[in-house]
DNA sequence: AATATTAATATTGTATACAAAATTGCTGCT
DNA sequence: AGCAGCAATTTTGTATACAATATTAATATT
């Protein structure tokens, strides 16, 4: 609701307008506010964004790419829901690549980047404090972008991104109510390994944080769309 | 041109027609036919494919967003022209995820997937023998993303995948002539590694191989479309 | 003769209109 | 009353038409 107003009311005519519809819709699915399973109608999202149906497709197109929500033919788009496959393949890139990252990033941090972190992980605190659990889901995601990026590798940046992002999909499919997925506890802590230069400490601290965090999922392989019956009912 | 008739001799209508359309581009690029710096433009491919600009709009943003194809606004699309950042990132990137990926395909390994490797790097030598450089390049790129595909990883076998496609055209630009990115006598040596289920070995090996690779480019931070002028000139 | 301004052309960006497909609700038949 | 077939509606898929913009060429002026 927010981006919408947002992008409705600075006169942002024409280039940037759909880099800010994706941005809303984009956070609004990592925020949870639109929560796996929901349907996308183009002629719905066309509205409220008063923009044409053709604009919303290449919108649509392009999160489905980014496996944020599945087109499926003639049926329309729908925020994704990950499976518990998705799920262990994910969590295990990003134990490979965002540990993998730690070494690099402690080389290159510096005070201001450390100074940068810190207010992030300060902002997720509040965020948590103040019941915005949307908020902090994002917080804490971008949290992990920002880390990647100090890596000095924008590619792998990008990946770790597509990984949050998904990683939030996840969280709010197999995640346990109360419980989120980082604790802003531990970004701390991990800043100050890497303030130290310690990147052996703050890949193996990262690896933790990561278990920790997959850990703390209900994996149950519950719901698929239709193939769901008939295993239900023992047909 | 090939894949051009398939797609048009092929009934095909509506559901697949795309997916062969942009496989019948990405080919093309990854092999080379179409060049960094060639200029797509939608009406041409449009009537190529007897398919509306619609069509192939949505394609071209995939490929832009794989990164394949530049899209500027106004100005169309064109294939991609790596940088020489992009190419230090891409390699890094497969270091990490390349090599970190053995262990889990020599444990993943059986005697079946072997002989398929086997038969992979065979037809890539073959396709050297016979002088196919674009059929070569491709087949080696395919042999990488079928290895990282044998670790169970879907989404880091997704993402080698777009590693390699790109690393096709960091040899389009930086490549020397004669020499193409892998030797598939390196590749032979390998499999060896992983059908002993020496993870640590072929780890060690990949990375090698990627060097080589790496090593083997001559990466001139040359052209870039205007601020050239002033450099070359000593104003 | 050189440059700047303007017009023409080519190419992309956007919207709308039409066609195809699937789901849903209704009606009639058993 | 229940099921099957059919029609209507909803929603996506595709193409075409129009508008905006950038590039190129030509002309006029200094």
């Amino acid at each position: 609701m927010q981006g919408v107003q947002q992008s409705q009311t600075t006169g942002k005519q024409g280039k940037y307008r759909h880099e800010d519809i994706y941005r809303s819709i984009s956070d609004a699915i990592i925020e949870h506010r639109l929560k796996p399973g929901a349907r996308l109608r183009e002629d719905a999202l066309a509205d409220v964004f008063s923009i044409s149906r053709t604009g919303i497709r290449k919108i649509l197109q392009r999160l489905a790419l980014e496996q944020l929500v599945t087109i499926t033919p003639h049926r329309g788009a729908s925020v994704t829901r990950p499976s518990a496959d998705d799920a262990k393949d994910i969590f295990d890139a990003r134990q490979l690549v965002e540990c993998g990252l730690m070494p690099d990033v402690a080389r290159c941090m510096r005070a201001a980047e450390a100074a940068e972190l810190r207010e992030m992980a300060s902002q997720e605190r509040q965020a948590l404090r103040d019941g915005q659990q949307s908020t902090a889901i994002r917080l804490s995601a971008d949290f992990h972008v920002r880390l990647a990026q100090l890596s000095g590798n924008e590619v792998l940046a990008d990946f770790v991104e597509r990984l949050c992002s998904r990683s939030s999909l996840i969280l709010a499919v197999y995640g346990n109510p109360g419980h989120l997925g980082c604790e802003s506890h531990d970004h701390d802590e991990l800043i100050r390994f890497l303030e130290k230069g310690d990147g052996e400490r703050a890949k193996a601290f990262m690896s933790r944080h990561l278990k920790t965090i997959e850990s703390s999922l209900s994996i149950v392989e519950d719901d698929n769309s239709t193939p769901d019956l008939r295993q239900v009912f023992g047909v």
